[in-house]
DNA sequence: TATGAATGAGGATTCATTCAT
DNA sequence: CATGAATGAATCCTCATTCAT
């Protein structure tokens, strides 16, 4: 998930076709076949080491059908980021926003997140491995700042509402708070990927704990020290 | 950084030559030379547009030159990765172990680790991109758990004896708390790179304090709740 | 136009069908807005970038449309040449032919000629790329000897009835001056094409002076020293 | 040879190594080798038809020996302008500035090309190849106008000052005699390869007492008609 | 008539590595 | 100690064509 996950603003466009011309239901079919077999490729076997060869072979199709049906190596990706997002935002930004104060929406977002997680694994590792490795020619990152900051900014905008209604303590800048609570989520995920049995609800209850103590007015003896 | 940074573990082996036979002065220049061009090229190029000849042309030496020094790619990372380790045990620790308290101890190493990164940003970002890239012929991840461990069980340790000490509260699992440090030292660090001028001193003791707060005894609202 | 332009020959089959059977309207219509898409095509790209996809692109139809209507690129090719040559001829002939010396005749030619260059510059570009570059499997050029050969014979009876009327003089090679005056009609629309704003009616009197002195009776001072 | 032989602006970087670094004697063995089998390729095969593949194929060498040795299909390509420009214009100038005469001068720069043509054949069509459909990527001519300027503003200078001279009639525009001499040139190259016994030392005269009788004062008849 | 889908062949290029010098 | 030369495998991509619908 590499830090820059962006479910908030993907909402946005889940329902619009983005600019895509109608496609046939075989066409649709392809595509989703290819970018499940592209995403599988990227979770096993890495960015660097995905080709298109090997992603046709693991669908069981030529090459060629790829190029087809994808305008190059580019596009597959973006429309893997385009539909995982979606996706993870359909999950998981019902079950925030249901709640009423800011610290039940911390806690069922991070619950949300690692829900959707268990269902998901080789879905965010392909993400995470796109984000961390996509490149423009020139070398910049393809997936760079402009998919971070929707995320960021919505969290903040939920410490920052938290901190005027008097639920969060003052002292915090809420941008920071915001980057380490989606560090701790990333964490988890890489956490239970490396150990699959891991526990990954007990996981995310305590990062809630340890966020809504962090959070909470009252002040940490060691604050006067610095 | 990638989530996996073992400053701990590679303590052990920074004065011990690590296997390798006696090497000349100009051997060890040249070693040198190389591994700083790829660290280069690593931080700018990413993991995958990162070629021997494109670090070769950086240091302005032939190709081969490189494969002379080096067995391969593989060896040339794994050189990067035992050096930064051994770099970053030499700053970290001594700053971490002078403290007294694990809560002081906790901030320390926060500060501490924050303070390198803002000397050392190419090479931490080199560290990443081969972290989380690095892969073997089968597609396993070089640098996996064994990489990982040893920081999570020095940390772990923290806050136990914290916890045994009173110092910390006893409901948070000590691994679950380390895997967030370590995450959120990670985000700050990525968050600091995609945005330079963001102020890493301030954000790193924001860091402590939150995790001050997360550890501290002391019960928070939220949690009879759940 | 590439030296081998041929609108004496095509006069021949300007009014047979060419051995292509009936074909509907819906079918003539296709077939007339491929070829001008593909003529616009070569002309714009060259013949090695102009494709079948980038024709039906620029045609806003789909790539098998051209297969249906065309056995392949070759036939494509040889529709494109077919028609444009006939095209050439039927303005070009009659323009000449009701000239009663062969002195006005030539001048009347090279008019006709330019005259038609301002007109239809893409599809003598199209014609040019085709007849440079199209060739068979083997390598051989596909419009070779057979489509030049027609325009020099036409246009050396010219200069020999001249010659036999004693309107010419007699030391030069009809062949030869036939060669020079197609050249120099290429050479004139290269430039035109190169340079866009340059005089073409001018250049084509200067051209008609040009092969007037030169072959009109009448010894040149330097004829005596070689 | 394409109506855009500059033998005349090459004559500048003849001696100079034109940026080029210092190469080994097998270097340059290999690059002779590799662009003296890439002109028989373009020769015989013609432009589309030459793949790296097969240039290689016909050296006998592996396709990865010419991206060793170019740094790719357009290096290559400039490499054989480059080499043949400055062939051409070793064997031309030398034999038509030594005339004192522009008369003289024409036609020994006509019958020089003319003698360079027998012993070039290969060279001359592979040049052609290239002038004629080497682009770039946006689909511009990659060797345009910058290549056809020079030799024409040359042979416009020897027309013009034969004209003030009086060697030659004033009426005609220099430029546009000096793009029918060029073109009657190659013109006459197509022809000779087309027909590969024509005569073409009898042509080349030919075409000289062409251009004598074009260009020596007197008037025609038919100049007045127009 | 028309076309969406598929495909294998071939395109240029990059790469890590080997080897002789 | 250094490197120039070479190479085969693998990269993505484009192409003309075929086929079932």
């Amino acid at each position: 998930m590499s830090g820059r996950l962006c479910y908030f603003q993907a909402m946005r466009s889940e329902n619009s076709p983005s600019g895509r011309k109608r496609a046939s239901f075989i066409e649709e079919a392809r595509r989703a076949q290819i970018i499940e077999s592209a995403i599988d490729t990227f979770a096993e076997l890495g960015y660097a080491n995905t080709s298109l060869a090997r992603v046709a072979e693991r669908a069981g199709i030529s090459k060629s059908v790829i190029s087809y049906h994808f305008a190059g190596k580019t596009e597959l990706t973006e429309q893997i980021v385009e539909q995982v997002y979606s996706d993870i935002a359909q999950f998981v930004l019902p079950r925030t926003e249901k709640e009423a104060t800011s610290t039940r929406a911390l806690r069922a977002n991070i619950r949300a997140v690692a829900e959707y997680m268990r269902g998901h694994r080789t879905q965010l590792l392909a993400l995470g491995e796109i984000f961390n490795n996509s490149r423009t020619a020139e070398g910049k990152r393809r997936f760079g700042v402009a998919y971070s900051e929707p995320v960021y900014e919505a969290r903040e905008a939920l410490f920052r509402s938290g901190q005027q209604a008097g639920e969060f303590r003052r002292e915090f800048d809420p941008r920071v708070m915001s980057v380490a609570v989606q560090s701790a989520i990333d964490g988890m995920f890489a956490y239970w990927v490396t150990y699959p049995d891991h526990d990954l609800e007990a996981h995310a209850d305590d990062l809630a704990d340890l966020f809504e103590h962090a959070t909470r007015t009252g002040h940490p003896r060691g604050e006067a020290d610095r």
